[in-house]
DNA sequence: GAGCAATACTTGACTAATCACGTATTATTG
DNA sequence: CAATAATACGTGATTAGTCAAGTATTGCTC
């Protein structure tokens, strides 16, 4: 099935995994030390942002942003606490907790962006081939974006 | 800087990162599931095994597999207990605590290798850059191995 | 429309990692 | 060669995530 220790896929992925883990702790590190947010809470809000203006539940941001919904409720929490994030339920739908981004979110997503932006302007990535990667999320059940409110 | 709200550059990465994330999750969950080892244990043999036959610092393995030493120090422990590694203190160097692979720890690392690859073949990455990917590695000061005993 | 199944969320218990700090040892420098 | 700096490791405290299980609530089926 392989042929003993060289696989090219494999060193391939194994590569990916270990830029992916140093670049975003270094976007970790940025972020943090300027904004006082994570790496993993500005995907929380920019995954907020994307379903304005109706909000997203919890499992749908879950999956935006690959972490399990309980994740999720435990990340808002604090979000929610300095006024970046409101929670309110479903009308139609009383298990349904909808979370969107306030204007003071919004602003700091901001904000986040350009740094993350300029940290990653410092890195040598033009070669990364967008179609692949995004080929990759789609098959890895990772949806375009949080759904709006289906 | 940048105009508002398309940065190629980000994309990709931020694809990137999804993608990572969840082509870690899903090794994990085989690797434990048929093994009993994490995907980052995965990851620790296999740097200890790139350092044979002399073993490795605990602050070269941690480079090798972004983590901090400290990581290292706690995830080795375990890995020891069950006789997958071992660790001696260098001879000239008191401080320094080599670690080494297991004959066992080189079977298991077989196995997993094994079914890591097969996890790999199930994923769509034929179109990865191995060029960049190397590139961005060393540029983010990823060694090519753990260093064997400078 | 009563009852069962599925969905959305939360909580409890646990794990793996981080940082900040401390200690022991070796290297350097005056 | 004494004093200082640098290196390697380990530990305490904290954090962010996981899974498993529990509670509401809604949808489905007969």
């Amino acid at each position: 099935m392989h042929i003993m220790g060289s696989n090219r896929n494999e060193d391939a992925v194994l590569a990916l995994l270990d830029v992916a883990a140093r670049i975003e702790r270094r976007l970790d590190h940025h972020l943090s030390a300027t904004r006082g947010v994570s790496f993993s809470e500005y995907r929380l809000l920019k995954a907020l942002s994307e379903a304005r203006p109706h909000g997203a539940m919890r499992v749908a941001v879950a999956e935006a942003v690959a972490l399990t919904p309980s994740a999720v409720t435990r990340a808002l929490r604090p979000l929610e606490k300095i006024g970046l994030v409101t929670t309110e339920r479903h009308e139609r739908d009383a298990r349904r907790s909808m979370a969107a981004l306030t204007p003071a979110g919004a602003e700091l997503l901001g904000d986040a962006e350009r740094i993350v932006a300029d940290v990653l302007d410092t890195l040598p990535v033009k070669g990364l081939p967008v179609e692949t990667l995004a080929g990759l999320q789609r098959e890895l059940g990772a949806p375009r974006t949080a759904r709006r409110h289906p």
